[in-house]
RNA sequence: GGCGGCGUAGCCAAGUGGCCUAAGGCGACGGUUUGCAAAACCGUUAUUCCUGGGUUCGAAUCCCAGCGCCGCCUCCA
C-alpha cells in the first residue's frame, strides 16, 4: 500500500503522490516569535518532522519550508488590535527584530532538542516584504482587492470558492460574527491584505499606498510560492489555523495566480494541558523549556526532550493530545525502555561473535519492518508504529537474553532500530553518552567510589551497608543495577 | 448562535462493519532470575468499547436520541 494522507481539502484519506515525480516541497506556518516555544509547538512540529523524515525514508527529495513570522501581526481583525511582536518588544524594552531573533534562536533551540529535523529554508516574513507588496498589488490589478484610506482588502465577493477548506459560508460567518466589522470593508468577510501603519507603529515599510505592514495571511503564500512555486504539494498547520489563515491564503494565492495552491493540506490537532485547553490565565501554559528542566508547577520532575516526542507520537497527530504529568511521566519510562535496549544491542554488538545472519530473526524483523511501513502509511500512524519498535525491543532483549547472537544478526537488529526509531520516529538516538552520567565527570567518580564501597560489603556478605548504600543513592535519584559485567548505575 | 471533533482497561492510546472473546505503552499483581533488588523475560490485568434505542446474518465501528468533554468561529502550533 502507498501512502494515504488525509487531506483537509476532501476530508479523506487520498493516496499522495508528488506533482513532481519524487520530489515534494512542503510548506508548514512556523511560529510567531513572541515568546519561547511551548507544548503546543512540540505536537504540531513534530508531527511534521516525522512525516518530512518518513517522505524521505520512501525516497523522495524533500523540500521542506518553515517560516517564522518576525512581523507581528494583530492581536485582533479589528483595527485597534495591536501588534504581538511590538507588544513583546516594549515589554522587553528591545527592538522589536531583536525580540524575534532572541525568540527565533530559542525555538531553534527547542526544536533541536526534540530531534525536528531543520527545514531546508526557514524564511522570515520581514525578509520578503517586497514580495508581499508584488502580491497585493497582483490581486489589485486582477480586480481581487480594493484600497481605501491606505489599507488594502481583500475581496472575498470575487473569489467563488471561498471556504472550501474549513467548510463555511459567508453568511453564516457574517451572521456569527464576534467582532465589529472595520467600516472601510465592502463586506465583513473581507480581510487585510496591506494595513496602513499609524505613525507610532514600530514596524512600518513603504509601499505604493503609503507607510504600512503587511496582514496577516500574506506571508506564507508569498513564501511558499516564492520557494515551492504556485502550487506546492503539501501544506500543514495546527488546526486552529484552518480558518482563517488557511482559508485566506488559499483566496489569494488562487486569485493571484489562477492555480490551486496546495494539493495537499494537513492539519494538526489541539494541545490541552490537564484537560483544558494550554492559556496563560489557566496557569498551565507550560514551555518546552519549562517541561525539560521540570520548572512548573505541574510538572513532578524534568522531561529529557525525546520522553516529550514519544509522547506526541503516542497518539495521531489529527487526535487532540492532552499532556499531563502523568502521560509525560509513562512516555519518559517507555522511552528509557527503548533506549536502555538500544545501548545495550550496541554494547554487545561490539563485542559479538562472527557468524552468519539468523534466518528466524531475519523473517521477524522483515516481518515488523512491513507492519511499521504499513502503519505508516495509513496516514502516519505512529502509535501502531511506535508500538513495533516497542516489539523490536522485545526480540532484542530475547536474543541479549539468549547471549548467542552473531554480530550480523545484531547488526541487522540495530540497522532496524536506527532507520525506524532514528531515521524515521527519531526517538532513537544514533549516539548515547557512554555512561549515565557522561556530561557529568564528577559524578561519575563519585558514583564509582561508593559503588566499590557496596561491592566489598557485598563479598563480606555485609548485605544490611551494600542496600544501605544503594537505598540512599536512589534517594538522590540513581539507580544501582548489577548484572553479570557488573554493577551499573544510571538517572532515575 | 453557527461549524467541527471526541467519549475504548487504574492512566495514555490504536482500531471505525466479520481477522476484535479489542494493538502497544505506563502502572499494578504473580512467576523466572537475584543475597535482596533493579533491569530483562514469561504470565495476569476491558466477554467489552459513555447511556438507551435502531439497522444488519454480524457493530467499539453505521443510524437516531440522550449525557459528558473539547476545539474553531478574534491572534494562537
Amino acid at each position: 500500500m502507498a501512502l494515504q494522507l488525509h487531506n483537509s481539502l476532501t476530508r479523506r484519506k487520498e493516496e499522495f503522490t508528488p506533482l513532481e515525480k519524487g520530489r515534494v516541497g512542503i510548506y508548514v506556518c512556523g511560529p510567531t516569535v513572541y515568546g519561547h516555544a511551548h507544548l503546543g509547538h512540540a505536537k504540531s512540529y513534530v508531527g511534521f518532522d516525522v512525516l518530512v523524515r518518513y517522505l524521505r525514508y520512501l525516497g523522495y527529495h524533500v523540500t521542506y519550508v518553515q517560516n517564522i513570522t518576525d512581523v507581528g501581526h494583530l492581536t485582533d481583525d479589528a483595527d485597534a488590535g495591536e501588534d504581538k511582536i511590538a507588544k513583546a518588544a516594549a515589554r522587553e524594552r528591545k527592538h522589536p527584530m531583536a525580540v524575534a531573533e532572541f525568540y527565533t534562536r530559542s525555538f531553534f533551540e527547542d526544536m533541536d532538542q526534540l530531534n525536528c529535523v531543520r527545514p531546508d529554508i526557514s524564511p522570515r516574513a520581514s525578509g520578503h516584504v517586497i514580495e508581499q507588496i508584488e502580491l497585493v498589488r497582483t490581486l489589485l490589478d486582477k480586480g481581487h482587492a480594493y484600497e481605501v484610506n491606505g489599507s488594502v482588502y481583500f475581496d472575498v465577493a470575487t473569489f467563488k470558492e471561498y471556504g472550501k477548506l474549513s467548510g463555511r459560508n459567508t453568511e453564516e460567518m457574517v451572521a456569527g460574527a464576534r467582532v465589529e466589522p472595520s467600516p472601510d470593508k465592502r463586506n465583513p468577510v473581507d480581510f487585510a491584505l496591506w494595513k496602513k501603519a499609524e505613525p507610532n507603529h514600530i514596524m512600518q515599510w513603504p509601499s505604493p499606498w503609503g507607510m504600512g505592514y503587511p496582514g496577516w495571511h500574506l506571508e506564507c503564500s508569498v513564501m511558499a510560492m516564492k520557494y515551492l512555486g504556485k502550487t506546492i504539494d503539501i501544506h500543514g498547520g495546527g488546526l486552529e489555523n484552518q480558518f482563517p489563515h488557511h482559508e485566506c491564503e488559499i483566496a489569494q494565492s488562487e486569485a493571484a495566480n489562477n492555480a490551486p495552491f496546495v494539493r495537499f493540506w494537513l492539519h494538526n490537532n489541539m494541545v490541552t494541558v490537564d484537560g483544558q485547553k494550554m492559556g496563560k490565565s489557566l496557569n498551565n501554559f507550560i514551555t518546552l523549556k519549562q517541561a525539560f528542566t521540570g520548572s512548573h508547577e505541574r510538572l513532578t520532575r524534568y522531561y529529557e526532550p525525546l520522553a516529550i516526542r514519544q509522547l506526541v507520537l503516542n497518539s495521531h497527530y489529527r487526535s487532540p493530545l492532552d499532556f499531563s504529568d502523568a502521560a509525560l511521566y509513562a512516555a519518559n519510562s517507555g522511552y528509557q525502555r527503548i533506549a536502555e535496549t538500544v545501548k545495550d544491542l550496541r554494547k554487545r554488538l561490539k563485542a559479538a561473535p562472527e557468524g552468519p545472519m539468523d534466518e528466524d530473526v531475519a523473517g521477524q524483523l522483515e516481518a515488523l519492518k512491513t507492519r511499521f511501513e504499513e502503519a505508516m502509511n495509513d496516514d502516519l500512524n505512529t502509535s501502531v508504529a511506535l508500538s513495533v519498535l516497542f516489539d523490536l525491543v522485545r526480540v532484542t532483549n530475547t536474543l541479549a537474553a539468549a547471549g548467542s547472537a552473531t554480530g550480523s544478526t545484531l547488526g541487522a537488529v540495530d540497522d532496524l532500530f536506527t532507520r525506524l526509531g532514528g531515521d524515521v520516529l527519531g526517538v532513537v538516538k544514533s549516539e548515547y553518552a557512554e555512561t549515565a552520567g557522561g556530561n557529568d565527570e564528577a559524578v561519575g567518580k563519585l558514583v564509582a567510589i561508593l559503588i566499590d564501597q557496596r561491592a566489598a560489603a557485598r563479598k563480606n556478605k555485609d548485605f544490611t551497608t551494600a542496600d544501605a548504600v544503594r537505598k540512599r543513592l536512589d534517594e538522590a535519584g540513581i539507580v544501582l543495577e548489577d548484572t553479570p559485567q557488573g554493577t551499573q548505575w544510571r538517572w532515575k
